[in-house]
DNA sequence: ACTTATTGTTAGGGCTACTTAACATTTGAT
DNA sequence: ATCAAATGTTAAGTAGCCCTAACAATAAGT
């Protein structure tokens, strides 16, 4: 019982931390992504635009880009670490794997308080890092130099597996594949070739396979093993 | 993100779950008991419970008393046995005082998957009730026999507690009382003398404290140290 | 018996967050 | 330059969950 409610709306929370990641994930934020990641009508994302725009949450430039206030980027950084610092918790202390992780996360984020955050965070001591290699908003973690995207990497190179942006892991099936595969942060392998459409075959364990192009072109990754 | 709602309304969660309280509480199970408890008016009471009659999760009698249908009890065992997981989860794993484990159950009862519920079950090792001692459904737990309120132990005469009901939890600064005093489950202690309102006079460690009428009929204890 | 308290219901709203349909505008491609 | 695609907005409506005001019925107290 006791269903109190969150500072923020739910619904604020959700949008402030779709424009983080999507900034995040170097997407153009405007509304058409919104409405796309959070499955919601671009009706449904005007007006909540708007609202947000009333409380000081988001502002919007005259191409439409939408940005976060500083209220708005810090309510969207406080979402971000709680979902990165759940799925933490929910991989190593409830053993639960990549892909239910994300998306309980999805739900944590929304009722977890100061307290508990605090608590996880010592649990955990003090990961940098969510389980797919995102930052931990806070954690003053520094992104590897020289991280590039796999597809960058030329045909018979080792590269290691830096992060898996926030954009793949909304894909279907994408966070399965990827973890049966063990294309995950901190694992290195060996681009074997591309083909002419861009999908890559890599090799990080036993069995090469193929990654497609524009995922190829996401997955972030440092040259060498 | 991904803020998938459950099978049920939350909303249907939380007056489920006030119902089976109440009942277990002793308390007879009217709307406006549910009224007082989830702290809403009665006409949103009165609606509530039309619907989820319609949606066949209670039955109401000719005398206004309410009662759980099989799907109801179904959904209400679930949450109470998720809050009240939870709050072994919080204080055991995370290191929460009782109050704090207590009011953040009543979000994350609303989140908790059957995957998370497993995971957190064996985590624990089967716990069979939460801190303040109420037992969690499905896991077999018999009270004690002999079990009476403190205010049915004679003067003079030695207790064990058993429990704090649902009840005594809603109750602002209750629980932080309880906790500082020691009178949580487990603890034994001596009553030493009974005002003529009803007031006990109780011993749990060092010093004697007074517990009011209304709170030594509910708290549930066995004879003896 | 009469008054008061308790309980449930109607009626009339409100707010949040969503929907579809329709339209205007902008952008891009050829 | 033109047609199509992409984008944002209005309008109208829905569902969920809550509110106050007013009223009717029942239960209880003196």
């Amino acid at each position: 019982m006791a269903y109190e409610p969150t500072e923020h709306h739910p619904a604020f929370e959700e949008y402030s931390e779709a424009i983080f990641e999507l900034a995040e994930d170097g997407v153009p934020v405007i509304q058409a992504r919104i409405s796309e990641r959070l499955e919601v009508s671009r009706p449904a994302v005007s007006e909540m635009v708007r609202r947000m725009e009333r409380e000081d949450l988001v502002e919007v430039k005259d191409d439409g880009e939408i940005t976060l206030t500083s209220e708005g980027k810090t309510l969207a950084t406080t979402i971000v670490r709680r979902h990165r610092l759940a799925e933490c918790f929910l991989t190593d202390v409830l053993g639960l794997n990549w892909t239910d992780a994300h998306s309980e996360a999805g739900r944590w984020e929304h009722v977890i308080s100061p307290t508990v955050e605090t608590a996880m965070l010592k649990v955990l001591g003090e990961p940098q890092t969510c389980p797919h290699g995102n930052p931990i908003p806070g954690s003053g973690y520094k992104e590897p130099t020289g991280a590039v995207v796999l597809s960058k990497i030329d045909a018979g190179d080792p590269f290691t597996v830096v992060r898996i942006p926030e954009e793949l892991e909304w894909e279907a099936g994408q966070l399965e594949f990827l973890e049966s595969t063990g294309l995950m942060p901190g694992r290195s392998g060996v681009v074997l070739s591309f083909a002419p459409d861009g999908t890559a075959t890599v090799n990080v364990g036993d069995t090469p396979f193929g990654v497609g192009g524009p995922t190829a072109d996401r997955i972030v990754v440092t040259p060498g093993a």
